[in-house]
DNA sequence: ATTTTAACTTGCTTTATGCAAGTTAAAATT
DNA sequence: AATTTTAACTTGCATAAAGCAAGTTAAAAT
C-alpha cells in the first residue's frame, strides 16, 4: 500500500521533492523527528493528528528506503526500534523553516511564536544551524556508526 | 473530488502547509505559474507530469477558494481564463526554492543547472527577489486592479 | 509462566486519483 | 450566417491510496 507507484522522475526539482515527500504524512513524521525529537513509532503514532497504524510503518519504509531515516533497534530495548533523521534527512530542515514562516504569515490559527517567527526572519541561518546541531546531538547518542 | 476533505488545523505550520499544498499536484501547478509563467488551464494540462483533467481543475478550484491564486477571464479571448499568482502565492516561492535545492543536492537526474543551484546556494535572496519582480511583472500587464 | 508493551500486519470501507468521453460557450473559419 | 474549432471544463467509471478496527509476533516486565 504505497504512497505512490508511480514516480515521476522528470529530472524537476519539484517533481523530485514532491515524489520523495509530498504527501499528507511523509513530512509530519520528519517534523516529529526534527522538531519534536521523536524516535518509535508509537511516538510518531500518538501524534497530535493521528496517523493510520498501516500508513506510518508504510511511510518509515518509504522514508528509510529513500535515505531519509535510518532505523535502528533501541540497545536498551529490543523491542523499540528507533528512527532517526540521515543527512539527507536533516537537509530538509530549510524547507521545514519555510514553510514554518509561510505558515505562521498565513494561518489565523498558527502555534508559531512571535519571537520564533522573527528568529527565522532576521537570523534564519543561525537557526537552522542550532537546530541542526541539536538533532545530531541527539542523535550521535545512539548511532554506534558515528562514534569513531 | 477535493484533495482532502479533513483538514488538520492544528495550528501546527507544517500541518498547515501539508492541507494547503501537500498533495501530488498543487505546487507543481504553481511550479508552472512561478517559473515557467503558466496561466491557462490548457497550459498546466499539457505540462510534462499529466495531471488528469478533473484533477486539475479541483486543484485550481482548491487553490483559488485557498487565496494562492487568482482566476481572471482573458480580456482578448473570452474562452480562456488566466490564473495569476496572488501574494500569499508569491510568497511560496522560498519554500520552492529550498525544494529545487535540496532536491539539486539529491536527485541525480536532476535538471537543475550547476549555475543556478550555485546562485541559491550563494545569493538566495537576489535570486528569490528577481524571481519575485519577474513574475509580478509578468502579471502586472493583465492584473486590471493592480494598475491604479 | 503470564501479562504487558512495541511494532507491526491484515482485511475491509471510504476517499482520492486516473482515464476516456461528453458538454458548453466563445472564437475562428467558410 | 452557419459550421468548425478551441478552451475550459464535467461526468462516469476503474484503480489506487488512506482510514479504521482487529489480529499477530517477539521482547520485556511482572
Amino acid at each position: 500500500m504505497p504512497k505512490q507507484t508511480k514516480k515521476r522522475d522528470t529530472g524537476c526539482p519539484i517533481a523530485f521533492a514532491l515524489d520523495t515527500f509530498g504527501d499528507r504524512w511523509s513530512l509530519l513524521v520528519i517534523r516529529d523527528m526534527a522538531f519534536k525529537g521523536f524516535q518509535s513509532y508509537n511516538q510518531f503514532l500518538n501524534s497530535e493528528e493521528k496517523i493510520a497504524t498501516n500508513v506510518l510503518a508504510d511511510r518509515l519504509a518509504e522514508l528509510e528506503e529513500l535515505g531519509i531515516i535510518s532505523k535502528l533497534t533501541d540497545p536498551a530495548d529490543g523491542r523499540r526500534h528507533l528512527y532517526v533523521l540521515t543527512s539527507k534527512g536533516i537537509a530538509l530542515l530549510p524547507v521545514l523553516i519555510e514553510m514554518m514562516q509561510w505558515s505562521a504569515q498565513y494561518d489565523v490559527n498558527t502555534i508559531v511564536k512571535p519571537e520564533i517567527l522573527s528568529r527565522i526572519v532576521h537570523d534564519r541561518e543561525a537557526f537552522i544551524t542550532q537546530l541542526r546541531e541539536k538533532i545530531i546531538n541527539r542523535q550521535a547518542l545512539l548511532a554506534p556508526m558515528s562514534r569513531a
